[in-house]
RNA sequence: GGCCCCAUCGUCUAAAGGAUUAGGACAUCACUCUUUCAAGGUGAAGGUAGGGGUUCGAGUCCCCUUGGGGCCA
């Protein structure tokens, strides 16, 4: 088995490209097959070795490491126009002279008169002397597939039967007049060279299955096995695209998901194992992937769904396996730097403990957990209103005094020297806890108070109570 | 507009004509646990688009309608 991802170096993955991606890269390593890449860059004007880089980071961080390739469409033009040559020569192929601006006149024509328009054949009935004339002046030529009567049929791994009859497909251009392919003509042409022997990509290509079908039949090839995966649709039901937000591969990597989470997500877009399992690893599902099991229904991408995920995901991994993650997060918001990375290593791994089972994302660990690294936050104001009663100075005088006593500091001790307190003032542990909470993180949550003290450290909670202790009523 | 694809809770899906009171997950809501928030636990609500057929029996097969999507322009 042999298959291929062809992304267009765009800019970005396309997170649809990316699935298309992850489901041949299972059926290749599940068969032991080979997963072939080739970058469709005949555009070349739009393609850039950067936006390349783009596409072979985001392939990379997903993990779906590649057999072949990359190969470039840019670097096999001769090879399309030899084979165009060919369809020529055999008649299977013509040139047409027609102008985009006669092209245009002529189809708004047959709209105006109620006609459905094709490609009205007028360059195949032009005589050889219109032709030498035509040539003569130097007029640009491409070259069209003439289509032969009849129908195709093919039997699609995901939908079943497709046919289409040949009425309804007119003789598309294979060649441009600047001299490059197609579309439809490239990826037959690479098909077949690089022995692919199952096509399996989007939806949006089946239109162009009978006509790629048919360039495989004129040229004496055997066509490959063909699978439609379904769309995947943002909110409001159309093809994802940019406007839908993030779309591209590396932005879910900025936002702070898993390259696993996003990986078991996606797989679940249109498959699944059959059973109610749902988190399962990249092992399990090379061992459960099945092209027959995949759905012919278009799917909306659901990014609850893959927060939630990835938050399992966070809570399966093991601190040590986070703290790279992590780090580069707490980094990007100046939390800590390149060179306390050592020093700060426990502290981390502590703080990761602490945080999550609250995280949803590896971003969460930055935004949500801000005073593990800085004194300078503001009080929540709506804590402030619900927390801070008269009288509150008075008692954090006195937690702080027990506080400077406790020693050692750890969870045990400053839940004794709180609730010790709170008994002899004959209060709920909770009028202090509350205020506590929101003096040494600004917030009205987290974890659990006494870890959260215990791993802030003596010195910054005793820090911290002083400096609002003017401001408490 | 022409052609093609698709139709099960809001979303992703399970149910290979009989095992179904249509199952699970996310989201939602309630309760519970708790110093808070999460997480966890328990529970609730929520679906076979509509209409015809085929069949002893249809979510499942066929047809039509409707709706959605894609491609080409």
């Amino acid at each position: 088995m042999r298959v291929r991802i062809a992304p267009s170096p765009t800019g970005y993955l396309h997170i649809g490209t990316a699935r298309t991606a992850l489901y041949n890269w299972l059926l290749a390593r599940k068969h032991k097959g080979t997963f072939v890449l080739r970058i469709e860059d005949t555009d070349v004007e739009r393609s850039s070795q950067e936006m390349v880089d783009v596409i072979l980071e985001s392939l990379k961080w997903l993990g779906l490491d590649w057999d072949e390739g990359p190969y470039f469409q840019s670097r096999r033009v001769e090879i399309y126009r030899r084979y165009a040559e060919r369809l020529l020569k055999e008649g299977k192929a013509y040139c047409c002279y027609c102008t985009p601006e006669e092209l245009k006149e002529r189809r708004e024509q047959a709209i105006r008169e109620g006609r459905a328009w094709k490609y009205d054949r007028k360059c195949l009935y032009l005589s050889e002397e219109e032709k030498r004339k035509l040539e003569k002046e130097g007029r640009p030529r491409a070259i069209r597939f003439l289509v032969p009567p009849g129908k195709t049929e093919f039997n699609d791994l995901v939908h079943g039967k497709i046919e289409k009859n040949h009425e309804d497909i007119e003789d598309f251009v294979i060649l441009k007049s600047d001299g490059m392919p197609t579309y439809n003509f490239a990826v037959v042409v690479d098909d077949h060279e690089m022995g692919i022997t199952h096509v399996i990509r989007g939806d949006d290509h089946i239109s162009n299955t009978p006509k790629q079908i048919l360039i495989y039949r004129a040229l004496g090839w055997e066509p490959p096995l063909f699978g439609h995966l379904p769309l995947i649709l943002g909110e409001d039901r159309s093809k994802l695209s940019k406007r839908h937000g993030a779309v591209a591969v590396l932005q879910y990597k900025e936002d702070g998901f898993l390259p696993d989470a996003l990986v078991n997500y996606l797989a679940l877009l249109g498959w699944s194992p059959g059973d109610n399992r749902e988190i399962l690893s990249r092992e399990e599902l090379i061992e459960l992937f099945s092209i027959e099991r995949v759905s012919d229904r278009n799917a909306i991408f659901d990014r609850r769904k893959l927060l939630w995920m990835n938050g399992e995901y966070i809570k399966m991994k093991s601190e040590d396996e986070l703290f790279n993650g992590v780090w580069e997060f707490l980094k990007k918001e100046e939390l800590v730097k390149d060179e306390e990375k050592e020093e700060k290593r426990d502290y981390i791994l502590g703080f990761i403990k602490l945080m999550k089972e609250r995280c949803k994302t590896l971003k969460d660990f930055a935004t949500l957990g801000y005073y593990f690294f800085r004194d300078d936050f503001e009080l929540d104001p709506e804590g402030i209103r619900k927390h801070f009663y008269p009288g509150l100075k008075e008692r954090m005088e006195k937690l702080l005094e027990r506080f400077e006593k406790t020693e050692p500091f750890t969870v045990e001790n400053i839940e004794q020297a709180l609730r010790g307190l709170a008994e002899e003032l004959g209060i709920k542990a909770k009028e202090l806890i509350h205020p506590v909470r929101l003096i040494c993180s600004g917030m009205t949550f987290g974890p659990g108070l006494f870890e959260l003290l215990a791993h802030l450290g003596k010195e910054r909670v005793i820090r911290r109570i002083k400096k609002r202790l003017p401001e408490l009523p």
